[in-house]
DNA sequence: CAGGCCATTGTTTTT
DNA sequence: CAATGGCCTG
């Protein structure tokens, strides 16, 4: 049963100590720093892997949770290499797929309907602005945006309406609201993110027979980037392991992965504190660092970990390698974003060509960061101009586009006539005729009736009534039409049927939507052979502790599938009945959004954010725009922890990179139109100087936490040029660093100054030469700003 | 009812 | 600079 100490399982052969410590702890609560490139996702999958192979555990007693389908993706991936094991009888998944699979369950004890469906974050926008209508809120006092986020905040806290404290009367109208929206979302049978995880929560909570069950069930559960968990989801976790009393389970283990340097999400929600509380509650015994990074030469390990030394109060860790030093971290200075621009691009062709790293690197191993979307856009100008590939990660995903979202709303009225979100959607789109006076009207007559604006229909007249009838009827119809159609089928003859097709091909740029359609189509074809619909599904008995290991799991006339659906949920127990192929393939779309673009397969140099390339590791690294205001962000330089979370995502593009690190920041760079000074990030200032190479020389740096000021910005037009001033020989000479020199405009640090629309003020000090000029000014009325002296009327006061 | 024009306003993202 | 939203006219 237990592994031979002789002969160790295969499975850990290629560990070192700390992860194979980790592997095979035993049944009990753990927590596992996992740092950056240090193996965690090896880590994981080998455990699962370990406890099925020596039969402490079965596939149905595992539970894995992921933040993102990908993550999800991979651990099955990585599992069904190492055992032959069904990976898609067990629950492995995201926390919002494995609830929804929970609630499809026990969608009577959950007090849902059975083909409920799910509203992503447009839909629940939508949704609340439609209360807030109804009740003719004001959207001026009230934002739909702060409601929603309102909402979505108290759910994440595990509050229903009755459990908001109450300050104020705005509190008071946002409860109700929030109440409204409930209601609404009961009678038209859709749930959103949040509720998906709160609803299941509260089943588990209050249903002793339920949680009972799945305590016993559940002997391991394990969790990924724990950091990022917010409070409802710890909760969630937390109800599988103690009941509501305090009380304990069954005895299952959590075992949770982490990393507390990596968490930068504070912003929606997440609680590194969660790591500490889960120490505690659970008095987890076992805490195992991985210390060992496998990714990067150790000038790139020395400059992460010297950054965040600077944060207080962290669990403690720090990244070593067996490998050398490696290459400099190198450092650049541009006077523009555009020279920013260029020289990454030269840097890349030096690159490319073979001056690089180990010869030549291929595209898809360079990756450029950037704090915020917004600054992608000189880059991608410039790799487009020099014809150089790229792929910018971001932006609107596949089920997240306008057509495909209507297309989704013809297909769930089919599936759910009541939901009226998509019956707004498509009502008059293509356009026919129905406008926001005949709307208003059938939404006050389901009001009254207190029906779906689908069965008000009938009851309008006139000749508003008759357009409106004729859209029902067509859904209708429709709906009784592919009943016996396959899943293409019937997403083929709505997109016929409903006009969208017709509609975008009248379009100007119709074409790319229309074959965003068709790849609907396919998208969905390929959805069905991978569930299994259609051919014999086998039901896994999932419902039964089987007692048995690995080999119960095993179906051997069910190939494993390359891809494993993350959001797969089994027929019922008890009926064996199954989602229609149409509703499994709607809630597979609400669940996970696409990829954002296609043209994958090509060598294509990477541009991300850096949140999004959490998690990625690439042979060359550039993080650009590194200027206070920026990175780190204005917004999050008030306070403390806001600036802890830039240093820790700082910190995560540091370790993105394998072999080398370029970071960079630019003097100036246009933005909302106008041209910013910026001083280069504090961050470099945290960095060891022995890692770093700079590539043009370090000026003398106001920037910084010295002084604490933010970056200012100069309010002048950009110049009527539009930015074609800059040109490749300007950034092949190093930019002038400031000089001592006698400068021209007569002014000094410590002079007051007057400004023809900030007024009076203080001269902090002088920059740069020429037109290049600029003067970092405090100001009596409006704080802190730089100002281009060739620009700015500035002029001294006596 | 629909399309066009002007004013506003700008982190980070997954489910 | 750009995208989005509200308002206004044909």
């Amino acid at each position: 049963m237990f592994p031979d100490v002789e002969t160790p399982s295969p499975l850990l052969q290629h560990l070192n100590p700390e992860q194979r410590a980790a592997v095979t702890l035993p049944n009990e609560h753990a927590l596992i720093l996992a740092g950056a490139g240090s193996g965690k996702t090896r880590v994981l999958t080998t455990r699962i892997a370990w406890l099925l192979s020596t039969g402490q555990l079965s596939p149905g007693g595992v539970m894995a949770v992921t933040f993102t389908n990908k993550a999800a993706k991979e651990m099955m991936t990585r599992l069904s290499s190492m055992l032959p094991v069904n990976v898609r009888g067990m629950w492995i998944g995201t926390f919002h797929g494995l609830c929804n699979r929970f609630l499809r369950a026990h969608w009577k004890l959950a007090n849902l309907p059975q083909s409920f469906q799910i509203l992503d974050t447009q839909d629940q926008l939508s949704a609340v602005k439609r209360v807030m209508k109804q009740f003719n809120v004001d959207e001026e006092r009230f934002p739909a945006k702060e409601t929603q986020w309102f909402i979505g905040g108290c759910k994440e806290d595990g509050l229903r309406p009755r459990d908001v404290q109450v300050r104020t009367e705005e509190d008071r109208r946002r409860v109700e609201l929030y109440q409204l929206y409930e209601e609404q979302c009961a009678r038209e049978g859709v749930v959103d993110f949040g509720e998906l995880m709160l609803r299941s929560y509260e089943l588990l909570r209050d249903n002793d027979a339920i949680r009972a069950h799945y305590q016993r069930r559940f002997r391991h559960i394990l969790i990924d980037e724990f950091q990022d968990t917010n409070k409802l989801q710890y909760a969630w976790i937390k109800i599988f392991a103690f009941n509501p009393d305090g009380s304990s389970g069954a005895g299952n283990s959590i075992f949770a992965v982490g990393d507390d340097d990596q968490s930068i999400y504070a912003f929606r929600g997440a609680r590194v504190g969660n790591m500490a509380d889960f120490v505690r509650e659970f008095q987890v015994r076992h805490q195992i660092k991985l210390e060992q990074n496998y990714r990067s030469y150790s000038n790139i390990l020395d400059s992460a970990n010297a950054l965040i030394s600077h944060n207080k109060g962290r669990l403690g860790k720090n990244l070593r390698t067996d490998q050398g030093p490696g290459e400099p971290v190198r450092v650049y200075e541009a006077p523009t974003d555009l020279a920013e621009a260029q020289w990454l691009l030269e840097e890349m062709r030096h690159l490319v060509r073979g001056d690089g790293p180990e010869g030549g690197t291929a595209r898809r191993e360079i990756a450029v960061l950037y704090r915020s979307n917004a600054q992608s856009r000189v880059i991608e100008t410039a790799l487009f101009n020099a014809g150089v590939p790229y792929r910018v990660y971001g932006g609107l995903r596949f089920f997240e586009r306008a057509e495909i979202k209507h297309a989704l709303a013809y297909l769930r009225l089919l599936e759910n006539p009541n939901d009226d979100t998509s019956f707004l959607r498509v009502v008059n789109f293509p356009p026919r005729g129905i406008g926001a006076r005949s709307i208003e009207q059938l939404q006050d007559a389901a009001r009254a009736a207190g029906c779906s604006l689908h069965d008000a229909v009938s009851a309008t007249t006139g000749k508003a009534g008759a357009n409106l009838g004729a859209f029902v009827a067509k859904i209708d119809v429709l709906r009784e039409q592919t009943q016996n159609l396959s899943l293409r089928e019937i997403i083929e003859l709505v997109l016929q049927h409903s006009g969208l097709i017709e509609q975008y091909r009248a379009e100007r740029d119709g074409a790319e939507r229309i074959e965003n359609l068709e790849e609907l189509a396919s998208a969905a074809e390929s959805f069905v052979m991978q569930e299994g619909f259609g051919r014999d599904a086998v039901a896994l008995p999932v419902d039964e502790l089987s007692q048995s290991p690995v080999s119960q799991g095993l179906d051997p006339d069910q190939p494993l599938l390359n891809e494993p659906a993350p959001d797969y949920v089994p027929p019922d127990a008890e009926t064996g009945e199954t989602l229609s192929p149409l509703a499994a393939f709607l809630t597979h779309a609400a669940l996970e959004a696409g990829d954002n673009q296609a043209s994958a397969g090509q060598d294509a140099v990477q541009l991300m954010t850096v949140h999004s390339a959490k998690g990625l590791e690439f042979d060359v690294v550039f993080v650009t725009g590194l200027e206070e205001g920026l990175f780190p962000s204005e917004r999050s330089m008030s306070d403390l922890d806001g600036l802890e979370e830039e240093r820790r995502l700082m910190y995560v593009a540091i370790t993105r990179a394998r072999k080398r690190l370029y970071l960079s920041h630019s003097q100036t760079r246009l933005l909302h139109g106008q041209t910013r000074y910026n001083v280069r990030s504090r961050f470099f200032d945290e960095l060891p100087e022995h890692a770093l190479k700079w590539l043009t020389p370090k000026n003398q740096s106001f920037g910084g936490s010295a002084f604490g000021f933010g970056a200012g910005y100069a309010s002048t037009r950009s110049g009527g040029g539009g930015g074609g001033g800059w040109n490749a020989d300007r950034f092949a000479s190093p930019p002038v660093p400031a000089q001592k020199a006698e400068p021209s405009h007569g002014l000094k640090a410590g002079l007051q100054v007057f400004h023809t629309k900030f007024g009076e003020g203080t001269v902090l000090s002088i920059e740069g030469q020429g037109d290049d000029a600029r003067a970092q000014v405090k100001f009596t009325r409006h704080g802190v700003k730089w100002l281009a002296l060739a620009v700015a009327k500035l002029t001294p006061v006596t």
